[in-house]
DNA sequence: TGTCAACGATCTGTATACTAGTTACGAAAA
DNA sequence: TTTTCGTAACTAGTATACAGATCGTTGACA
């Protein structure tokens, strides 16, 4: 359809959520325009969109930065899917149909090794595409959308190096259980799965942040905030 | 910080939302531009926007309609409003502070008469402050931004004249039971109250769609649709 | 009279010129 | 040497010109 504005959204959100563009980097929209072959008014409104979905933050008459990860951000993102993910898992159960539920299957099933970067990655990719289509199989669209963009946003956390990977087999492990459930059309075991699943991914997550601090790591970017500050790093588009 | 975009944004979400622009009805950019007195960069910023926020409709090289209202739609928010509303009452028991203690009781009090038509539409926005207010006090962003737009595009079902104002008296009692168990710090009442407020509502939704539907009424747009399909109704600004 | 193709009106999509806000930096003054 | 203030350089915000898509209309032809 839009045959500019598209494809850009598209590779910018791509870039940002695979840590492309570094968190906390800061551009101008000719910036983009160079580095993406586009004219201000595509990037603009790419970039508006970016900021809408929060991935990017817009200072007025100044520019633009890549929206910075903080801790705070993260614990919200868990929160949100504690309460999502076991209602979309529930309603999933009730209305997925055939081609869902088998696709559900292959999605959860993703074999992946340890250690091994780019079957990181490719694991990242199929978590997402299983959580959203559990999502999708609700039938309802906004609750789609939220659950989206919320995994979108964890994506970059995934992204950036933390190392989820570990866990590997534990997760296949609970998405399989959450599968079956859905796939059982067992809607009480489907909530409860896709349960223990989250607050399990927030329990290790908690012990990798924890192990993080106890080295005394900085973990994602200290300076960011919840309020609307904008961290005083200075503008690379400034220095170059 | 933006003079024209901001204002021209809330202006027409406002207009959208109150009903002033009628669900189904279509316009091009230039329309509004002359409507609202603003130039079409604006306008088209400010479109995209509630395009995002599912309020309007772009039609690519043709133009733009104000979202019509579904059925479907009305129940995938109720949907919503299920899931993220219980949970966000519980969280809020135990975040807000004392000034939003406050304010969500006086909200909750708000002494409302039925049948008058301008006290009905003050109890709406009242009921819009109170819920997100409560999702305000959770502090996590992200949930407030979600029960921001599921209430904002459940106001226009609201404006469109369904006559909810009859349970007005209902309403307020729940209201004032979910404050109060917020104000108590009781976690669990919170949920429960909160759960059952939408389930009512939910419950006193259903009641008045079937009276409609037993009386033959056209129960808003019967040609909207969530796979995206235009209604044919011809354009209103290719008719002018 | 019915059908189909070409044209034109009207719209959005995109590029760009212009306006105005912000801040870094340096010169002048204390 | 330090501070302050003005200016220039850079930014996004806005207006507008232009290109390209869509679809209704109309006229020619079967």
């Amino acid at each position: 359809m839009e045959s500019i504005v598209e494809p850009l959204y598209r590779k910018l959100r791509q870039d940002i959520v695979e840590c492309e563009l570094t968190p906390g980097r800061s551009f101008s929209e000719a910036e983009f325009g160079r580095l993406y072959s586009a004219s201000r008014t595509p990037v603009r409104e790419a970039c508006r969109r970016l900021e809408h979905e929060g991935l990017i933050r817009i200072i007025p008459f100044r520019g633009y930065i890549i929206a910075p990860l903080s801790v705070a951000e993260f614990h919200d993102l868990e929160e949100m899917q504690l309460i999502f993910e076991p209602e979309a898992a529930a309603l999933a159960a009730e209305r997925a149909n055939s081609e869902e539920l088998e696709e559900m299957k292959n999605l959860a099933t993703y074999e992946y090794r340890v250690g091994d970067r780019s079957s990181y990655r490719e694991f990242i990719q199929k978590n997402y595409q299983l959580h959203t289509l559990i999502a999708q199989s609700t039938r309802n669209k906004r609750l789609y959308d939220v659950v989206s963009n919320i995994h979108i946003r964890l994506m970059r956390f995934f992204y950036l190096g933390l190392p989820f990977d570990s866990y590997g087999p534990a997760l296949v492990a609970e998405h399989i259980r959450i599968a079956d459930a859905i796939y059982a059309r067992d809607v009480e075991e489907a909530r409860c799965r896709a349960r223990e699943h989250i607050r399990m991914a927030m329990d290790r997550s908690a012990t990798l942040l924890m192990s993080a601090i106890r080295f005394g790591e900085a973990v994602f970017d200290s300076s960011s905030s919840l309020d609307g500050t904008i961290p005083n790093t200075r503008s690379r588009a400034r220095r170059i």
